[in-house]
DNA sequence: GTGACCACCTGGCCGC
DNA sequence: TGCGGCCAGGTGGTCA
C-alpha cells in the first residue's frame, strides 16, 4: 500500500514521463474517485491544462498544472500507467487523461479507494486536504517540543497516533511498525505517557526508515507495485512487519502480530518493552 | 476535543 | 471445484 516512500517513487517515475504534456481530454469511468469538484466540473476545468511539475505532500501526489493543482491520493492500491491512445481499458482503470501527443495517463485502482481533488493554485495551501496535514518528516519544526504538544492529550496507543496525518505526514501501517521497533517502543504505549527520549527516537527513526525506503523505491507488498510496474525493494529490509512467528533480528524472540484499533501490528514483546 | 466504530471497496485466502 | 465469510487498510464521517 502506498505510503510516503511509494508516493515519492511514483512521483519521480511520472516526472520522467509526463512533464510538459497537455491534457486534451479526460474520461472519468468511476466518479467516486473525484472527491472535489464534481466529475463534470473536474473534466471541464482540467482540459487544456499542461502538467508543469509533480510534487508530493505527505501521501498526496500534486500535479502542478497551469491554473490548478491536481491532488491524487493512491490510498491502498492506486497506481498510474502510461498507455497509448486507443489501448483497451482495464476494468480497474477509473480515470484517463488523454494527452495531445497520443499518449494517456491512466489511474488504476482495484479497490476504488483513491481520491482526487482539483484545487486552484492560489488557494492550494488553505484548502482541504493540504491544510489539514501535519509536518513532513524532514521539516525543521518537527522536534520533541512539537510532538510533546501534539501528544499530550492523546491517550490512544502510539501505534494509532503515529498514523495520524495531522501530526506527521507519510507514515502508514508498514513503516509505523518499523519505526516503533527501531525506537524500542511498545505499540500499546499510551501516547501521552511517552518520554522525551521516546519522542526523539520516533523522529530520528521516522527519518531513517523513510529515507532508506525511498532509496530502495518503496515497499512492494501484497498486491501493491508502484507506477509503471516499478517494484520497490524495501520489503527485504522490513524487520518486523509481515514477520509474524519469525525470530526478532535483535533478540531472537518470536515476533507477534496483534490488532490495535483495527490495524494489524507486528512487534517484538522483548525488545519493545518501553 | 477525544475516542470508538463504521463505510468505502475488491482480490486473496481459508474452511467447508 | 465452488461457495461463503473474513481480512487487508487510509481516510472521513458519525456518534457518544
Amino acid at each position: 500500500m502506498p505510503e510516503l516512500p511509494e508516493v515519492e517513487t511514483v512521483k519521480e517515475t511520472l516526472k520522467s514521463k509526463i512533464l510538459g504534456k497537455k491534457i486534451k481530454d479526460v474520461k472519468v469511468l468511476y466518479a467516486g474517485i473525484i472527491e472535489y469538484p464534481t466529475s463534470d466540473e473536474f473534466i471541464k476545468e482540467i482540459i487544456g491544462e499542461t502538467i508543469n511539475d509533480i510534487k508530493r505532500r505527505g501521501k498526496w501526489l500534486m500535479f502542478e498544472l497551469d491554473h490548478y493543482y491536481l491532488l491524487s491520493h493512491l490510498r491502498m492500491e492506486g497506481k498510474y500507467n502510461i498507455r497509448k491512445n486507443g489501448d483497451i481499458y482495464d476494468k480497474h482503470e477509473h480515470v484517463c487523461f488523454e494527452f495531445t501527443d497520443g499518449t494517456e495517463l491512466r489511474y488504476r485502482d482495484t479497490r476504488k479507494f483513491g481520491r482526487m481533488h482539483l484545487i486552484k493554485k492560489d488557494i492550494i495551501n488553505s484548502s482541504k486536504p493540504l491544510n489539514e496535514l501535519g509536518l513532513e518528516p524532514w521539516d525543521d519544526e518537527l522536534n520533541v517540543s512539537y510532538l510533546r504538544a501534539k501528544y499530550k492529550t492523546k491517550r490512544l496507543p502510539i501505534k494509532t497516533v503515529i498514523l495520524d496525518q495531522s501530526i506527521i505526514v507519510g507514515i502508514g501501517n508498514i513503516y509505523a511498525d518499523e519505526i516503533l521497533f527501531l525506537s524500542k517502543i511498545n505499540p500499546y504505549t499510551k501516547t501521552n505517557e511517552l518520554k522525551d527520549e521516546d519522542l526523539n527516537n520516533i523522529i530520528l527513526n521516522t527519518k531513517t526508515v523513510l529515507e532508506e525506503a525511498i532509496k530502495m523505491g518503496g515497499t512492494t507488498i501484497r498486491t501493491y507495485t508502484s507506477s509503471e510496474g516499478v517494484h520497490g525493494k524495501f520489503q527485504q529490509k522490513l524487520l518486523v512487519h509481515n514477520h509474524e512467528g519469525e525470530l526478532c533480528p535483535i533478540c531472537n524472540n518470536i515476533i507477534v502480530k496483534v490488532k490495535i484499533n483495527g490495524r494489524g501490528t507486528y512487534y517484538c514483546e522483548k525488545c519493545q518493552n518501553r
